[in-house]
DNA sequence: ATAAGGATTTAGATTAATCTAAAAAATATA
DNA sequence: TATATTTTTTAGATTAATCTAAATCCTTAT
């Protein structure tokens, strides 16, 4: 089955919607996703649903099929292979990538796909930490956990961003949190739920519950 | 000015089609050039006019201006740096390249570009002896001459094709013949045009005029 | 149980890129 | 030069992807 780039993006909005929430994923959350109107969702609903990557019916929303789960595997493989080489090979920083990533993953060619992988030595994780699905579509979980989740005096290192806008992603890179940082709780704020963290045991910094829940921990 | 994918495919095609024969590009050129009809031709010759990147009267062909022409230096210049990609870290075949880096070569990203050339050492030819225009659009021009236009007994060392179709491509790697490859002209016959030449002073090969028009020499 | 409000779909357009068939213009041939 | 041939353009459609506005359906609070 052939997709289009449009169908393509589709797809990998509604997996990534439901990778988030629920499996029903709602036409406003795909509109919001992919920067269109819900009735554009619509139409693009209907041509999913006969090409049978996904399950549709007219109100309840949508859920993928094994199908259109697998293809939108394929294209997260993509964007994540292309955003290590931007950061490895190319030297982009981790807030600089989404942009041409998201266009990247569009190329079709398994042959270069399988040799990026292999060039790139066969990552498991992209610079923000999430994982690379290999070419199954089979994808690495890590248990982990948001700072916003974890108890006062626990510790653990950073594995991952949950957002991944340049504006966060520079802030981190201001306050000096990182993939790979330790961090310890040292305080939680019941009030408004932020949190002031000792990062890699040498510097105290305070942040919002916003921020808290998009930084991910392995203890 | 930003252009769209088609009109980025058009403008090179024009500048190509240029290259090879007159200034002035005919409607049907561009379209054999772009595999589409001359009725869409017509139409995106409009466009282009419209936006400047070209002078066209009707009836009487197009060519580019400055600006249409430096914009398909840089499509052609990202083209060939992908090309370059695909072959040294990608472990592809001159044969492998053209339909990917014809997809590569309209991801926008004036920093990818930049690094990318930078990553691979400024490659000043790509893996079929085209020169790579620089960032402003200059391109390298070395005299050169096809194996058809040599005497006999002059040598020479091959540094382009001008065919890069996989079945060109892979018949020279099969009788031995490379870029960088050494040859001498033994025998021009003068009823067809064909030549006996010789290669890397040790194997002896025959081929068609069609052949010879298609491999550039420098001596 | 109804009515309001929100979500979703439908109706009807628009834009870009393409096509076929017919008309018009340029060029080649007699 | 007049006619035939070829090239190019125009006319009119089609398909994909999008939009706005209106209609419809679902859910939730009276
Ligand atoms: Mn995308
Ligand atoms: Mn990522
Ligand atoms: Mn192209
Ligand atoms: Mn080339």
């Amino acid at each position: 089955m052939t997709l289009t780039y449009s169908e393509e993006k589709y797809l990998k909005a509604i997996f990534e919607v439901s990778e988030a929430g629920n499996r029903s994923v709602a036409t406003n959350d795909i509109a919001a996703a992919t920067k269109t109107k819900p009735a554009s969702v619509t139409d693009m609903l209907r041509k999913l649903s006969d090409k049978q990557m996904i399950e549709y019916r007219k109100y309840y929303g949508v859920s993928l099929t094994e199908e259109g789960k697998k293809a939108a595997l394929m294209t997260i493989r993509k964007q994540r292979l292309w955003e290590v080489f931007l950061v490895e090979k190319l030297r982009f920083s981790w807030d600089e990538v989404l942009e041409v990533a998201n266009e990247l993953e569009h190329i079709q060619s398994p042959l270069m796909v399988r040799r990026l992988d292999e060039y790139l030595g066969f990552p498991k994780f992209d610079p923000h930490g999430d994982p690379i699905p290999d070419e199954f579509g089979d994808v690495k979980v890590r248990p982990r956990l948001a700072i916003a989740e974890m108890d006062v005096d626990s510790t653990g290192q950073v594995v991952a961003v949950k957002d991944n806008s340049p504006a966060f992603l520079r802030y981190l890179d201001k306050i000096g949190v990182y993939i790979g940082a330790r961090i310890k709780i040292l305080e939680k704020v019941e009030f408004d739920g932020s949190v002031e963290i000792l990062v890699d045991n040498k510097k105290t910094i305070f942040m919002s519950k916003d921020m808290a829940v998009n930084i991910m921990i392995m203890t």
